[in-house]
DNA sequence: TTTCGCAGAATTTTT
DNA sequence: TTCTGCGAAA
């Protein structure tokens, strides 16, 4: 194996990394901006004490909060520390994130843990199921306390380690009635042997306590913890950390307050602070030395974030150029936003630049759809992150339901979920009955419809239909028990009916779900197992839960990336559009009240502008379609908050490139553009204005035209097709018009 | 039991 | 606008 020296090791750092990654063993807070060579840091980290023979890859646990970046520590580490021959390397060392140690943990100690061996990992969907499974056995009415609001206190109080017996009575209907849901749904888990994603965390911290044979030896083994976004812990991971790391291990806390956006989901933000306190003496670095943007981008944020109170103080700055200045657009509307933005595209592309390197930012899923509506009309490559992962899609979780109870018989999330899908004849009348059963006699769901069956008390029709679901499971079990686990997986998705049931469903969407059940069954045989002690099928079940199951995503692909400024954090691209930069959308309306949440927003804001490398435009639109209606908001405050210095205002008429174009009614030519941002694109632009004329009869969005009686004005709307269409027309000084497209007999303004 | 249609709601989402 | 969930009809 080939020994790398320190000195090779720290060469190319800066002081401050260097200080982080050569510090002697001690607790370390490393206040690490955004761009600054965090993981890199960490990574070396990790690495020096190693070669430095300060511990033993052994001794070292690293915590993140993906897995993704789990994953990319783990990679780099085996090409700085080496892939492990003999115990040596990056294998021997306990990389992985909160849930994924916690659920290590709880699999090796389950007898310990109060745990059945084959416990299963309920993901939110689950979890909301059993809630409401739970709201019928209580009699609870939902419209009172909707479900989610019972699913977020039981996590919420989860996250601050506090159990159901543990919550003071204030005499409110609130509390009290979210206590007994939160008791029955603590038992119906118990029952089943199942465990939501704080139950890992809570569970395990709670193992710590229970057991002290078993923390002293952790606590021994890992003489060094290292924790990234640590911004982001909550308090049982905080809790569950400190025991961990008692008296003596050396804790190195890697995280940014300023890049602190989680807060709803618990994350707590203070732990960075109490940090310093409860683990004194604490070395602090700063990393402020930026490697990525530009001194313009930086200084943008820089001033953005000066706005918030309460931050550790941190001021990036870069031995780069200034770069290009930021441009602001004011669209008309989402339509108009969408095509600035695939515009600039494309020009970006013409300069010779790629695809890839491109993303659009957005606060919101929703904003989404136009954006891909604009690339699909100018043939721009685009992936969208986000919307449903792969293991939360219906069609999969059906799946593994199936899979699931295979394993297991009691899970009773599983058989609620396939007990009737694909559907055979079982409502709801059939699965009172069985609930019933297993409430009287405290059983499982399937062994409550075994019973049931027996006692032969339910229509003839009923009776069959339950027997006819037994035998289908116990027969998968017996013909699959000694398939490999792709060939396994497959049947069971083909016998099962859910390929045929999902093949039927009506539009593309059949299609991509039976496409979907597919993936699952290549997904399984490409799995490895590396536990040989327990089933393929139990360890990929538990991975799957964990997993999201984004790794197949094709990086490689030549498409700009669109997503929210959530999961764009920990990225970066040469080219960024942060889109629909207004009130009430970002910041959103629902974090306005709350001071602390209006941080956060700005936080967020932050996040996304340090994204970019060279180029970052800013895009608002003053009137906005948001559920249904016209929306007019005023810029964000956010943009007001940059220096002036640092922006340029992108003057509509000037810089943006607009097509005229004339429809078939009017003559049938396609006139080409007027500006030149494109000759590449020309002929697929014609077949896009084919649509586009078809519906606007030859005028589009942003398109200056002229009114005999208002004189020049810009479109800003279409509404209705064909002969009815009525357009918004914008007359300086005369405002907004809506006219009758048909009578207006508007002339277009080349 | 199933399916269809309407009313109502509608951030962000590492695990 | 688009999705979800529930109630009424087939």
């Amino acid at each position: 194996m080939p020994q790398m020296n320190t000195t090779d090791l720290t060469q190319n750092l800066n002081d401050a990394q260097r200080e982080a990654v050569c510090a002697p063993a001690c607790n370390q807070l490393v206040l690490a901006g955004a761009g600054s060579g965090k993981t890199r840091v960490l990574v070396q980290r990790i690495g020096w004490l190693i070669q430095s023979a300060e511990a033993s890859p052994h001794e070292i646990l690293a915590v993140t909060f993906t897995n993704k970046a789990a994953r990319e520590m783990r990679e780099r580490l085996n090409e700085a520390v080496g892939g492990g021959v003999g115990g040596y390397g990056a294998r021997s060392l306990w990389v992985g994130t909160f849930h994924g140690l916690a659920h290590r943990l709880l699999k090796m100690h389950w007898q310990e843990a109060g745990l059945p061996q084959n416990f299963q990992v309920l993901d939110s969907d689950d979890q909301l199921r059993l809630i409401k499974r739970i709201y019928q056995q209580l009699n609870i009415d939902d419209s009172k306390w909707p479900f989610r609001q019972a699913q977020g206190f039981i996590n919420t109080k989860k996250d601050e380690g506090i159990r159901s017996q543990h919550i003071q009575d204030d005499y409110s209907a609130y509390t009290s009635n979210m206590r007994t849901i939160y008791a029955a749904y603590e038992e119906a888990c118990e029952r089943g042997g199942m465990v939501d994603f704080a139950e890992l965390l809570l569970r395990s911290h709670e193992l710590w306590l229970k057991s002290t044979a078993l923390l002293q030896h952790y606590q021994q083994r890992f003489r060094f913890i290292l924790v990234d976004e640590f911004q982001d812990t909550n308090t049982v991971q905080y809790a569950w950390l400190r025991v961990l790391a008692g008296q003596s291990s050396k804790v190195t806390a890697v995280g940014d307050d300023d890049q602190s956006i989680y807060g709803w989901r618990g994350a707590k933000i203070e732990n960075i602070h109490k940090f310093e306190k409860d683990f004194a003496p604490v070395n602090v670095t700063r990393l402020e030395q930026n490697y990525r943007s530009t001194a313009t981008i930086l200084n943008a944020a820089n001033a953005l974030i000066a706005n918030n109170t309460d931050r550790l103080g941190k001021s990036l700055w870069t031995e780069g150029e200034d770069g290009e200045k930021i441009d602001l657009y004011a669209a008309f509307n989402e339509q108009d936003e969408a095509r600035y933005i695939v515009d600039r595209i494309q020009s970006w592309v013409n300069s010779g630049r790629s695809l890839s390197e491109v993303a659009i930012l957005y606060r919101s899923n929703a904003q989404s759809r136009v954006l891909e509506e604009a690339c699909i009309r100018e043939q721009v490559a685009y992936k969208i992150y986000g919307g449903h992962r792969f293991y939360e899609r219906m069609e999969i979780k059906n799946a593994l339901a199936y899979l699931r109870l295979l394993l297991n018989r009691d899970d009773d999330v599983a058989f609620e979920r396939v007990i009737n899908t694909p559907t055979r004849g079982i409502g709801g009348k059939s699965l009172e009955s069985v609930r019933l059963v297993a409430q009287e006699q405290g059983c499982s769901l399937y062994s409550a419809t075994v019973k049931l069956v027996k006692q032969g008390v339910l229509t003839a029709r009923a009776n069959n239909a339950l027997n006819t679901f037994l035998l289908l499971v116990e027969e998968l079990e017996n013909i699959t028990v000694d398939m490999s686990l792709g060939d396994l997986t497959e049947y069971v998705v083909k016998h099962s009916g859910l390929l045929d049931f999902h093949a039927k469903e009506k539009g593309e969407k059949g299609q991509a779900r039976v496409e979907n059940l597919q993936e699952l069954a290549s997904a399984c045989r490409l799995f490895t197992p590396e536990d040989d002690s327990v089933k393929p099928l139990r360890e990929f079940l538990d991975t799957a839960a964990l997993d999201s199951g984004d790794t197949q995503a094709d990086e490689y692909e030549s498409a700009i990336q669109m997503m929210t400024l959530h999961s764009a954090k920990g990225l970066e691209f040469p080219m960024v559009f942060l889109a629909g930069v207004e009130e009430n959308l970002f910041p959103h309306q629902m974090s306005a009240e709350d001071p602390e949440r209006m941080e956060e927003e700005r936080r967020l804001c932050y996040v996304g502008i340090t994204r970019a490398m060279e180029r970052l435009v800013i895009s608002y639109a003053e009137s906005r379609r948001m559920h249904g209606k016209e929306k007019f908001n005023a810029v964000s405050r956010f943009v007001r908050e940059l220096p002036s210095a640092l922006m340029q205002e992108v003057r509509i008429k000037s810089t943006i490139t607009r097509p005229t174009t004339y429809g078939k009614d009017y003559g049938g030519v396609f006139a080409t553009k007027v500006s030149s941002s494109s000759n590449v694109h020309a002929s697929n632009e014609a077949k896009a204005f084919i649509t586009k004329s078809d519906e606007y009869s030859g005028f589009t969005l942003g398109q200056s035209v002229v009114h005999a009686k208002f004189g020049e004005g810009v479109i800003m709307q279409f509404e209705g097709k064909g002969a009815r269409t009525q357009v918004h027309v914008n007359f300086p000084g005369l405002g907004v018009k809506r006219l009758m497209l048909e009578y207006a007999k508007l002339e277009p303004l080349v």
